[in-house]
DNA sequence: GAATACACTTAACCTAGATTAAGAAATAAA
DNA sequence: TTTATTTCTTAATCTAGGTTAAGTGTATTC
């Protein structure tokens, strides 16, 4: 539970009774592997915070293809923030990869504690901008950069989870099919 | 300047006083047509809020190929968001495509300005998490969709846009060369 | 521990979109 | 009004990455 705290205490400094209103505005759950939490089409009523395992968030586009949206190792947050924000219908899906542990907030406790301690929602709107300039980021890399350069990209910002997530995620990720990431694979081990 | 206070108040509610800080916190300015306001490499020191006209972020990656991230048109905001908020050189172009006017606030002001109006910390979050959503729908569409799509997507959800852009700008912003957005537009028309 | 499903590889062939090039239209500049 | 500069179009050719298909591990299930 204190994996949430520490995160928190890297941008702002609650008081003991501070933190106790975060804490029990959330929830603790444990899910096995390859459990599905949200599905397209459901609203997202919570936003995940990691503390044991590795979720992630995906779309099937209308040929059935998976396309992967993020990764959440511990200590970060997932969600479907179009649905999780407006309470409406959205078109992700969340699912485990492993057998994970997470802290749930809903949006009503999210909402309630931008009131009640408003250190929160300086808290949330830094993890914001981050989300932000890192999804502004990786909309240029696909614009601008090749497959492998991406690739490349994403075994030196995520050297942890190369081991640990199926390729197929990956090529997903990056924006490329298994078949072609297992051949472009194949060209980068003859050099 | 009441575009911007109308703009806040579609989301927080401001006393007069409280305006008074959001004004004085910031600065008008008026550019002529084509005027670079940021290139790469430099700081971000203001997010530009646009009052008239047409400004565009975008970037030249190594082959030359400009890459369009976003465009602003009265109503709403322009930044390199990696480096006005990290206060480090970044990648980024911005540039005014028609005679504009816009208001800007630095970076240091913002940040006064949360600790002396917190309902602006609460009215950028949300800015910044409808941005988010706006930006990871851009991303799984261009995973997701063709070109063509995204065209079709881009003119139904720009229609004003549309008729003020040069073509070149629309098929950066939609991932493809001007030639293949030419190609393409003439195809649609022969339907 | 056989059976089934799933992840990965390889290879032949295919296509959306890129590249190159050259001309036509439109803007701007002089 | 002419000249330059930039935008747009068309067409031929090329390529990064997709598709299809078949085969080989490797987990998982019963």
């Amino acid at each position: 539970m204190n994996l949430l705290l520490d995160t928190i205490a890297r941008y702002v400094t609650l008081t003991p009774e501070e933190q106790e209103r975060v804490v029990s505005a959330t929830e603790f759950q444990s899910y096995k592997a390859k459990r599905i939490l949200l599905k397209e089409g459901e609203i997202c009523l919570h936003s995940y915070f990691v503390i044991k395992g590795i979720l992630r968030s995906y779309t099937i586009d209308e040929n059935g293809a998976e396309h992967v949206v993020s990764f959440a190792s511990p200590g970060w947050w997932i969600a479907d923030m179009y649905s999780y924000l407006s309470q409406r219908p959205g078109q992700l899906y969340i699912e485990t990869n492993e057998d994970s542990e997470v802290i749930m907030l809903s949006k009503e406790n999210q909402e309630r504690l931008y009131d009640e301690v408003p250190k929160m929602e300086r808290f949330f709107r830094i993890l914001i901008e981050n989300s932000l300039v890192a999804n502004q980021q990786r909309l240029i890399d696909n614009l601008s950069f090749t497959a492998e350069a991406r690739y490349d990209k994403f075994t030196k910002k995520h050297p942890d989870l190369i081991h640990c997530l199926p390729q197929k995620q990956i090529a997903s990720y990056i924006g490329v099919t298994p078949e072609f990431f297992s051949k472009m694979k194949a060209r980068l081990l003859k050099k």
